[in-house]
DNA sequence: GTGTTATGTTGACGATGACAACATAACAGA
DNA sequence: TCTGTTATGTTGTCATCGTCAACATAACAC
């Protein structure tokens, strides 16, 4: 048998760096670590990824398919507690999809990817409002659910998560406390 | 005339990385390229910060202080405008100070300049509801701007933007169509 | 004035991203 | 089946970086 020829060398390096990413986080994953993790020589990852930055692009599109999927399994105020669940249970990989490490611009295919993961948010708010309104609304919701999270990864609200008994039941009364004005009102 | 001591290493370190952070963005940022153009030694920095978080950490801390004033110059849903216009005016200091890229558990002085900048925003609420509910609307005031500037500079919130006439209107629009319930309703 | 300490410099090391040159395997056409 | 082309992996190399150690110089206390 010949080891020269791996196989599936991109698939198995996406995977190595996925657990470098989730162990030691993004400073710890480096495109020679993530290749020995793989059994390969340091420079074989370049075959398949010009650069270490493709490689994060990589792996975020796996998060943000990820995602995308959790989100489609669930509806309505549920999403918004299953984004922030997804981002709890992968804060890695959620902050490399949304940390600003990576030039999102460079990479078309993440901001649909993204696009993509967002799209049941703003369905959720059609039936209730002009399509206008329901992008505002929906644009309000996931900020909402993104600042969360982000902000109890960075531990900003461990002390409201104790009062609150737990961070879930936190993220529960933060999003029990928001209510999106679907009308035409206007505000003082 | 002896220009082997520099006079304030310290703050003219702190001066170079914050010019660096804000052109080449945090990636671009090194020690030792802050040291270059601090025209100092490549090592000299280390006398000041025992190592390259450190640096970023003060960096981090200056940011907080910037945004507290800003947001103390403020009321109300004025905050939360000014909240945004910080973080698309310094997009990579906003980045370093809450995009995961340093532990702020280990820097306890970070989390309690965040603390003192978000205070205001949970006065506001104070005079309308009771402490703790006053702390959870504050957390979902807080997660909903803090999300929409990350929306926002990730450049994921590019069309409705221009839907809405400009990123300024969006703003606006998205904080007017949320409000927080600080009676003791129950949703469904 | 001298000794101690604070501050800046020079030199080194291992790790990394990236490039170039080379080696090996897969595969297509005769 | 043989051969040439291409895809894929390896070895070697370089500049840069973070960091440590050894050294140099200035500031300051006695």
């Amino acid at each position: 048998m010949s080891t020269y020829h791996h196989g599936n060398l991109p698939k198995a390096i996406l995977a190595s760096a996925g657990k470098i990413l989730e162990k030691e986080g993004l400073t710890g994953l480096s495109l020679r670590h993530a290749a020995r993790r793989a059994g390969v020589s340091h420079n074989a990852p370049y075959r398949h990824f010009p650069h270490r930055e493709s490689l994060l692009a990589g792996l975020a599109a796996q998060g943000f398919a990820m995602l995308g999927e959790a989100l489609n399994n669930c509806s309505g105020k549920a999403m918004g507690a299953a984004y922030v669940r997804f981002a709890l249970r992968y804060p890695e990989r959620f902050r490399l999809m949304f940390g600003g490490s990576l030039p999102i611009e460079k990479y078309p295919v993440l901001r649909e990817a993204a696009q993509r993961a967002f799209q049941p948010v703003v369905d959720s708010f059609r039936p209730h409002a002009s399509p206008q309104q329901a992008q505002i609304a929906a644009a309000a919701a996931w900020s909402l659910v993104h600042g969360l999270s982000h902000l109890l990864l960075d531990g900003h609200f461990k002390q409201a998560s104790s009062e609150a008994g737990g961070t879930e039941q936190l993220v529960r009364q933060v999003l029990d406390t928001v209510r999106y004005v679907l009308g035409a009102q206007r505000s003082a």
